[in-house]
DNA sequence: GGGTTTGTTCAAAAATAATTGAACAAAATG
DNA sequence: CATTTTGTTCAATTATTTTTGAACAAACCC
């Protein structure tokens, strides 16, 4: 119970000078937003990923670039470049809010998208790129006459098939995740 | 049997600088660390482990501590600290090697053995402490009084679910790898 | 014991990654 | 048009992570 240390976002709401505190957060929005800054950590991107898409999963409309900047206290640069990137990924949705000049953003929020937007957008081009160094390295054993000749084969093998099985398994986790669930 | 040819290799050549020279890698053991250099960082893991990985991988014999330092040029503190961490992982064992005090290390080669090291070290711990938060913010939108509660309820039980589907997938992937497979 | 070898630890340095903010361009406004 | 609003870009700053290396302890050897 007692045990969060999260000591900081204590008195965000009644911030100082600066600007109309016109959007403060909840206690369970800050919550959620810092579930998923440690989730995307796990996955190697950075704290304003995190933020960002946290923000917008718990937030109930669409949002534009300024008002994420105001929520987060984050500068412009960091949203507009972690929205680039959230978009790319397809874990974020630009939404048409009439009478507004302003982008507005919705997350995603189906596990098997995600997932698939990952997959595609950062696991599968690492797995193509060892497939073309394999196959370099193949040939580079294949001319080489050290003693070891055999030892190196076998382990170049061995990657091959490691390399194989991690194709196969995104597979299975994409159908997986694509059978129809109750959310 | 020491039909190991290159396990008396001390010090025939001089090492008058930098003794740059002494174990000199071969090309390919040089491309294949740089594989597994590429590959550890999508895991989020620092360099240093992806060469004594790569290089213990790639080695036919097993490796003390001090060679490792000097056939990748790297301070004695990042590999023993670096071995520390995949010996933790289950990445790589120790190996007794008769008539030599220094501890000596294989990789571990099992996908499978890999794979379990990498789920039960680093993923699963993550998502026991997102269960445990998740409760606490369950109880807390419970309480809720604003009028996005209900929002804020359905949004917790997603993230639960998704916490729920990534256990099952964890476990799939384990059976997956677990099948015998001829390399 | 004294001298060596082996391996660990951790503060400091170096390397790397993320964030900022000001300058900019494009589009809308009036 | 001039002006404002919106969003992007990127060099500089800041924060974070990784690596180093020297000090240390423990085990071994003579």
């Amino acid at each position: 119970m007692s045990a969060t240390p999260q000591a900081q976002v204590q008195d965000t709401e009644q911030l100082s000078k600066k600007s109309k505190d016109s959007e403060p957060l909840e206690k369970i929005q800050r919550e959620v937003i810092a579930l998923f800054v440690n989730g995307v950590r796990v996955l190697g991107l950075p704290k304003s990923i995190g933020e960002i898409y946290g923000l917008l999963f718990i937030s109930p409309d669409p949002l534009a670039l300024d008002v994420i900047v105001r929520k987060l206290q984050i500068s412009k640069g960091s949203v507009s470049q972690g929205l680039r990137f959230l978009r790319n990924l397809g874990a974020v949705k630009p939404v048409y809010v009439s009478g507004d000049r302003r982008d507005h953003f919705t997350a995603v929020a189906e596990l098997k998208k995600l997932a698939n937007g990952f997959i595609k957008g950062e696991l599968n081009p690492n797995l193509e790129s060892v497939a073309i160094r394999l196959n370099e390295l193949k040939a580079m054993a294949k001319n080489d006459i050290s003693p070891n000749a055999d030892f190196f084969q076998e382990r170049i093998r061995r990657i091959g098939n490691w390399r194989r099985r991690g194709g196969m398994l995104l597979k299975i986790v994409n159908r997986f995740l694509g059978r129809t669930t109750r959310v």
